[in-house]
DNA sequence: CAGTATCCTAATCGATACTG
DNA sequence: CAGTATCGATTAGGATACTG
């Protein structure tokens, strides 16, 4: 998966990157920190039935990327919190405005486009 | 996989971009049509052994999305050509650019954190 | 050169149930 | 509330061989 890096059309760089968007609710779910430290349940109900199962793995891979923190709150009640890293707020800022902005602009070319098969 | 539309958090226009990046090959395609129409031996040459399979896969979804156009020419010698479309060359002139330009100055952080497990 | 046809493996996603 | 343990269905990706 990482081992093309000696051809020359193969960007692993880009690769790297895009890899972030493999799965299926990555981003969703970083999108849903952006606006602010969030908690387990709190992300399973604004998503509307993703599965523990689903979720953990999404935030394991996130954290392995450096890309969220989870932080354990004493207060009470007891909780734990995931929030973006500097790293995962600049990729929702970044790259990833600039899909949603694309989207945005394109969107309706690329449904036509999908739709005429 | 498109019909949690009705959930707060889920912003499926970002998941409708995103899911764009959700096959390995797809980038390094359309990254490679950026500087002009290719035929299909030189995709398969350039990528370094990528499979005849993997390729077809990836050209249908990448025409089927409206980001690529094949062209059959028939000047001696007759050959096929796949080239961006604009929706394609835009793609990759915004979001896909904003991409690389993250991994350039974060690429860094991005592989010390996936590391450090 | 362009494209198709199988077969195999690994991984994701989803569902259900259970533990600290 | 947070997280783990299975199990099953689907699919992407890879390997090999063959056709127009």
């Amino acid at each position: 998966m990482t081992d093309h890096c000696e051809s020359l059309l193969v960007d692993c760089r880009l690769r790297a990157a895009t890899d972030l968007f493999t799965h299926m609710w990555d981003p969703v779910i970083l999108a849903g920190l952006r606006a602010g430290p969030r908690r387990r349940v709190d992300l399973l109900t604004t998503t509307g039935g993703l599965r523990d199962k689903v979720l953990t793995d999404t935030l394991r891979r996130l954290l392995a990327n450096g890309l969220v923190e989870r932080r354990r709150r004493p207060a009470a009640p007891p909780h734990v919190e995931y929030s973006l890293t500097p790293l995962g707020a600049s990729l929702v800022d970044g790259p990833m405005r600039a899909l949603a902005d694309w989207i945005t602009t394109h969107g309706d070319e690329l449904l036509a486009a999908q739709e005429s098969l």
